[in-house]
DNA sequence: CTCTAAATGCAATAATGTTGCAAATATAAG
DNA sequence: CTTATATTTGCAACATTATTGCATTTAGAG
């Protein structure tokens, strides 16, 4: 009587476990490590509410589940956090790399962001790194 | 009989030289290294066109007058190219910063992205260093 | 001054995101 | 299992942001 990884995830985030969810979360896990935008989603999910949506996503980054993936295009789009985020700390300090050809997004999880020399008196929270070229897949 | 700094880099790229064109660039030049949204853009014009700003700043940006400033948040946001871009070689190599505070995006000149070590088989066309914290003005 | 390609302004439409509220439902407590 | 309640959902209405097509105007070249 296994749970599904997502409904562990749901709870081990203090999320409630509704139908809705599980189907969004799964779609995530599906695509570890790609990053996926609102009409990605939407084309995967059938019968949905397009602010549900919206709400679940804005739960799902709130307590840690995914993350927004900055790869320097507009949309913004979402991709599940490594494993040790939650509501207090947002662990994803790894580069994101958008494929010019195919437009896919993904985690580059091993390109971390190093530490820069900033001009004085700036605090840092967070850096993001967008890395723009052809994937593995798309260098024919 | 001098002309104005809008109106020679407006030449200088190949774009005609119009009215509101230049209302916009100046705009740009008295914003130096800050990064304008486009409700920040109207807002400071008056009497225009939306769509008008739209085309103006797509045919800016393809000129290599002004850069999309990538700075993590979701809005695009245009700086002023520094000096030698034009509409072959885009050279906005630098970091932006977005002040959580004020909400304003600054080009870090002095920073520059650095190389990364990528997994095998990514070329890589552009990269974006975007960073989020408290800039001077707002640290009190 | 005249001509022409480029740019503008307007209308229409599409895509994206937000707010408020009533109904439904997941969890906790009995 | 049943009940109570706070959360979540689904809908309506609306706000914002962006795009396309076309007729009119205008910058710049000759």
């Amino acid at each position: 009587m296994s749970e599904t990884a997502a409904k562990q995830i749901l709870k081990k985030h203090g999320l409630r476990n509704t139908a809705f969810r599980q189907r969004v979360l799964e779609l995530f896990i599906s695509k570890k490590e790609i990053a996926l935008s609102n009409p990605q989603i939407e084309s995967d999910l059938s019968d949905f509410d397009r602010i549900t949506l919206y709400r679940t996503l804005k739960s799902f980054e709130q307590a840690g589940i995914i993350h927004q993936a900055i790869d320097g295009s507009n949309d913004s789009k979402y991709a599940l956090c490594s494993d040790d985020c939650d509501v207090h700390n947002h662990n994803d300090d790894h580069a994101h790399f958008l494929c010019s050809v195919c437009r896919v997004t993904t985690c580059l999880d091993h390109v971390l962001t190093e530490p820069i020399s900033m001009p004085p008196n700036y605090s840092i929270d967070k850096m993001h790194l967008a890395i723009t070229g052809i994937c593995p897949d798309c260098q024919k």
